[in-house]
DNA sequence: GATGAATGAGATTTCATTCAT
DNA sequence: TATGAATGAAATCTCATTCAT
């Protein structure tokens, strides 16, 4: 659990080394999540986890190797996501699953969303980590794609720009409306990118009576 | 046009100074293009422009101050681009005219990605560029709600939480396919977001067979 | 006991790093001493104090700091010489006493002058460093005007002028003497001092045994 | 009449080349005493004046070159002042003297006070504007030293080191009193000043009653 | 296991001076 | 005579990483 970085890995950490992985992972989150992923300084992590620049190398190979490491725990959530979403319905019962799967993405991004945007700012960066992002955002589309496909789409819908859609809006939302305090209800945000994922992408029918949505909140 | 940053404002330049505050935002705005707006080196920039450091100050205060000029005129064409929506009907031609549109967004944004980037990127940074990108984001999300609203959309969509996900999956999209090189055909993208915003936010009519979709993706 | 700049302010410091900062603060003094605060370069310092760029700015956020440092050390020295002013008599063991002091000034002088000028030079610089400045001014001249006021001084000397006066002249002198290679005999300029505020401004008797002098008036 | 620098001396000037050249000799001497000479850069020089940096090498080879012409022009107005000091009596009419002449000194200090800091700070710099400064210094003292030498003098009083006493008292009092807005009026002081280089020095006797003083005002 | 100290390469920024018009 | 543009050497400052205790 939490393995932290390469050099971490060398060596089996006694309960006291795994709290201080854990620290400094936390402190990472949070100082990407603060002012992303290039502004933030090593100096700053080790004040947030309470310890020193030494401690940090005796668990990080680079502010790099932790970005991956929380890099990794990101993209087994997100594959975990992908591959929890089942066939999608046209009907009512598929609109609510659809929702269900936001509100799980919601619930991953709210933890990892930080990770997700430090992935796209830290462009070349380091071929491994560029590879891992890329990997893994192939397996997700992909999964997506399948599921797209094998729905009652709309015609004019091409299942792989529509997968990298799907996966687009979610983020972007959930960046404007989590990170960015953005004067948005949160319910009705994810009502809402279910509602156009489904009808939108999936063929979904659009609900005879919206019981929550239609009143056009603002 | 293109008036520079802090301190050129602060003079009246000649013909001269001008074009070489035009050479500074085109080196700049390629720079953060290919390796990115925090990766860029204020001598990243001049070697392309062809020009000193010294010349770089005359007319930028700093790096922070040339995104800025950039973002301004981003703002502009952004906002140029959301009034030029008009309202979306839901027949064929509504589809049409919003194909036409997510066009015109593809081409705005294959100059200012970049820029929409950096400035997500650069989170709290300099307060004021902030509040530009907040107060940009805020009319243009206002204008497509509006368009939103008006329209015969579907229950369950909210129009602001709506106009989110349409600007934020256009961005990424666009991101995905034109930043990264992902493998996806782009008049299929364009075709494909089209169709969702249409069915799927605007209460379009599915198109009555899809010329374009259904034959997979490459 | 010298407590570094401002970012030195912000953490404890252990032994090593107690000794870096006397270093640092060391050759700062030598060198504003030798080519003055304002042609000194931060390499200087660190040169002369053998240690890298990096460790002047773990201990002191800019040249100034480092001045304000100083400063903070020499007001402390001048109040306390301010103090040890008693009474000044209007016969020879006054004389005696003006003279022990203006000997104390010009030990203290020898080690901050370079200080009390850069004072003056960096003129209105940064505000906190200049109130520092005035405040301690005001408590020295402010003690010296009540010494002067209490002193059976001449007709026509205003005790708060007279104190500028006073610490003006020490000042100067000692610059001219200390700092500039002035033709004057050390000792022959503390007399002379002592001998010009203990008759000039304290209304003191002149010294009994003097070839000019005698004609005793008083 | 005010010749400019080293390349204005080289060339005739006409009338609007001479009032240029007196343009940028006020706008140095200004800004020298708002913000000191170090801290002036050329641009400052320039803005002030109305004038381009191209302007300014047309007429001065450098900043030190205009402090340069400042400078002689400052040196002869300090030297007829020290000339025009006549012998100073020990009675009333020498002390009413000697109030007139450090009134003079308070007029021409009051405009070429910022060159004669200027000097003091630039230490080593140029070393034909260093000499300049220090036979400057050394005739205005040694014509003090030897008028200070033939009055009655008290006992005690050595000429040569009382010569900067005197002249370091009046700099930096003005200094204080001028430059920085210092708690102190202008006449008391002058007439302190007197008083205490009447009878301090030259051996004045005390006025029978002051006029001004004795009240001890703060 | 943990820490504060130190480093130095590299980035940013300044500014006196020269140049072209 | 005047100007704005350009320069580049030098100065300041940052910060990921290593080291000694």
């Amino acid at each position: 659990m939490r393995p932290g970085g390469t050099p971490a890995q060398q060596r089996d950490l006694r309960a006291q080394g795994r709290r201080t992985v854990a620290r400094l992972l936390d402190a990472g989150l949070r100082s990407f999540e603060t002012i992303g992923y290039a502004a933030t300084r090593v100096d700053d992590i080790v004040r947030m986890a309470d310890t020193s620049h030494g401690t940090f190398y005796l668990y990080f190979a680079s502010k790099e190797d932790l970005l991956a490491a929380l890099a990794k725990e990101c993209a087994a959530e997100m594959e975990a996501l992908a591959d929890g979403l089942g066939p999608v319905g046209p009907g009512a019962d598929g609109r609510e699953q659809l929702r269900a799967w936001v509100q799980r993405f919601v619930d991953v991004y709210r933890r990892y969303g930080p990770v997700v945007r430090a992935w796209s700012e830290s462009q070349i960066a380091d071929p491994a980590l560029a590879r891992l992002g890329q990997r893994s955002l192939r397996r997700i589309t992909s999964k997506l794609t399948d599921r797209i496909a094998e729905a009652s789409r709309p015609p004019g819908i091409d299942p792989a720009p529509a997968a990298f859609a799907l996966i687009g809006m979610l983020e972007r939302v959930n960046y404007f409306v989590l990170s960015r305090g953005l004067p948005v209800d949160d319910a009705a945000a994810v009502d809402t990118l279910a509602a156009v994922l489904h009808t939108g992408i999936f063929g979904g029918r659009p609900a005879r009576r919206a019981p929550t949505g239609g009143r056009g909140r603002r």
